[in-house]
RNA sequence: CGGGGUGUAGUGUAACGGUUAACAUUCCUGUUUUGGGAACAGGCGACUCAGGGUUCGAAUCCCUGCACCCCGACCA
C-alpha cells in the first residue's frame, strides 16, 4: 500500500485525555480512534493488526480442533434466566434494551448460554463428542469504569472457545492442549517472554482457573511469578496451600503487575445441567456434557503488545502482527530514487509480501519519525547513496541500526522474518 | 458505585473578573529547501461542553447537568 493513499494521519501529540501508553501511541499513529470512554474504532492500520492477531488465534484454535462459528450478539432474556445470569444483581455489566413489542433483550457479554443451548440440537450421543467451537465476536460489557486505553473497553472483539466433552478426562486433555495453543498465540504475538500462565480463582464457575498474565505496569492484576518455571499465581489465590500444591516456594516468587491477556476455565456441568445439554452414553444413559471456556480479548492483546514492546519513538510490532511486513521509505518522490522504490515495492508485493511504501512528498525526518511511530519492524530506505552502491539500506526498528544488504541478503533477511 | 480532577481552534497549551480570546502545531498559498519532524512570507480555523445565575462587564466566580481522566470498589 502506498502511504500517500492512507487517509489516516499521524500526530505529534496524543489527546490529553489519553493516559495509557497503548492508546496514546495507537491514536498518534492512526490505528484507532476513541469514540467515548471504553469505545474505540479501528482504522485501516489498526484493523490490519487486529486481523493479524485474529489470524494467529484462528490458526492455533483450528490446530487443536476448534470449529469457528458466529453466534448472535442479541440475547433473549428467558435463556439467561435459566442459568440465573439475567438479573442485574447477579451480572452487573449487561447492556440491555427493549424491543418494540416490549420484550427485553441483552447484548452478549459472553456466550456460554446461547452456545450450550445451540448444541442441544447437535449433541445427542457420545459419538457426537467432543466438540470445540469458537468465534470472534464483539462483546458488550457495561463496565463501571473503562480504562487503560484498549485494555479494558465496553465493546471489544473477543475470541471465545467452548469445549464440550464426555467426561473430566476428555476435558482435562483438551484443557492441557489449550494451554499449549495459548502459549503459541502469545509467543507468535511477541509477548511470550513476558506472559505467564497464572493460577487463579475460578470466579463463580469453578474453584480455580488459569489466566495468561503479561507483566506490565499498565495491568490491573497483581501476580507472583517464577521466571525459571514460567508460572505464576494470582494474588487472589496466593496462599501457602496453593503454593504447596504447585510445588512452589514463596521465596522464589516475584511480585508484579500484569494484564490478563487470556484465560481458560473449567465449567464442569454448570451450564449443561440447567440448559439440559445431555448426551446418551454407551448404556443409553443421559449424561451432562462437561464444558470449558477459553477467552482472548483481541484488542486487549493488541494493546498489551504496544505496552510491552513500544518505546519512546513509537510502536514496535512483532513480525506476525505488524500491519505490513516491510516499510519502504522513498527519500525522493521522483527520479531514480522513486523508480527504485517502486521497483522493490512491486517485486516484494508480487511475491506476497505486504509492503507499505512511503511515497509521500515529505521530508526525511518526518518519514523516519512516522515510520518509527507506526512500528513496522523491517524498514528499507531507498536513497541516492544506497542506489549508487547497488545496495539496500536496511533498518532494524528495534535495534535502531542500519545495514547495507545486497539483493540476495535482503531477500533472505525478509524471508527469514516472514514465515 | 464512592472519592478526586479537568472541560478553551483538528491537536497541545495560555489568558488578574476588563480591548478583537493568545501561542505552538496541524491545515491552505507562495518562494527557497530536501537523509531524522526545514526557513521565510501570507492565510483559514473557537458563540471558551450545555443550561441557568452573580456582575456595569464572565473563558475566569456560583449552581445544575453532561462528558472525559485518575484512585478505589467491581471484573461474570
Amino acid at each position: 500500500m502506498r502511504q500517500s493513499q492512507i487517509f489516516t494521519k499521524t500526530r505529534r501529540e496524543a489527546p490529553s485525555d489519553e493516559v495509557a501508553k497503548n492508546s496514546q501511541l495507537l491514536i498518534r499513529a492512526g490505528f484507532i480512534q476513541k469514540m467515548t470512554a471504553g469505545v474505540y474504532s479501528f482504522l485501516p492500520l489498526g484493523l490490519k493488526v487486529l486481523n493479524n492477531i485474529e489470524k494467529i488465534i484462528r490458526e492455533e484454535m483450528n490446530a487443536i480442533g476448534g470449529q469457528e462459528l458466529r453466534l448472535a450478539a442479541l440475547q433473549e432474556k428467558a435463556l439467561w434466566e435459566k442459568t440465573n445470569r439475567w438479573d442485574d444483581a447477579v451480572v452487573d455489566n449487561w447492556f440491555k434494551t427493549t424491543l418494540k413489542n416490549g420484550n427485553e433483550m441483552g447484548l452478549g457479554f459472553t456466550h456460554e448460554e446461547p452456545l450450550t443451548s445451540l448444541m442441544r440440537d447437535h449433541i445427542r450421543s457420545f459419538r457426537d463428542l467432543p466438540v470445540y467451537a469458537y468465534q470472534f465476536q464483539t462483546k458488550f460489557r457495561n463496565e463501571t469504569r473503562a480504562k487503560s486505553g484498549i485494555l479494558r473497553g465496553r465493546e471489544f472483539l473477543m475470541k471465545d472457545l467452548y469445549s464440550f466433552s464426555r467426561d473430566e478426562k476428555e476435558h482435562d486433555e483438551f484443557y492441557e492442549k489449550s494451554k499449549i495453543a495459548y502459549k503459541n498465540v502469545f509467543n507468535r504475538a511477541g509477548i511470550g517472554e513476558k506472559t505467564y500462565i497464572t493460577f487463579a480463582s475460578g470466579g463463580s464457575f469453578s474453584k480455580y482457573s488459569h489466566e495468561f498474565q503479561m507483566l506490565t505496569e499498565a495491568g490491573e492484576d497483581i501476580i507472583y511469578y517464577n521466571k525459571e518455571k514460567g508460572v505464576a499465581v494470582n494474588k487472589e489465590v496466593y496462599t501457602d496451600e496453593v503454593l504447596a500444591e504447585m510445588g512452589l516456594k514463596k521465596s522464589d516468587m516475584t511480585e508484579g503487575k500484569a494484564v490478563e491477556v487470556g484465560n481458560i476455565f473449567s465449567l464442569g456441568t454448570k451450564f449443561s445441567e440447567p440448559l439440559e445439554l445431555f448426551y446418551k452414553n454407551e448404556e443409553g444413559k443421559n449424561i451432562p456434557v462437561i464444558m470449558g471456556s477459553y477467552g482472548i480479548g483481541v484488542p486487549r492483546l493488541m494493546g498489551s503488545i504496544v505496552e510491552a514492546l513500544g518505546d519512546d519513538k513509537g510502536i514496535v510490532w512483532p513480525t506476525e502482527v505488524s500491519p505490513f511486513a516491510v516499510h519502504i521509505i522513498a527519500m525522493k518522490t521522483e527520479g531514480v530514487v522513486m523508480e527504485a522504490a517502486e521497483k522493490l515495492y512491486k517485486e516484494l508485493t508480487d511475491i506476497g509480501i505486504e509492503v507499505l511504501l512511503d511515497d509521500r512528498d515529505a521530508r526525511a525526518g518526518e518519514k523516519f519519525g512516522d515510520a518509527d511511530l507506526i512500528g513496522i519492524p523491517l524498514r528499507i530506505t531507498i536513497g541516492e547513496k544506497s542506489i549508487a552502491e547497488g545496495k539496500y539500506e536496511f533498518n532494524d526498528r528495534i535495534a535502531q541500526k542500519t545495514e547495507l544488504f545486497d539483493k540476495d541478503q535482503l531477500m533472505a533477511y525478509i524471508g527469514k522474518h516472514n514465515v
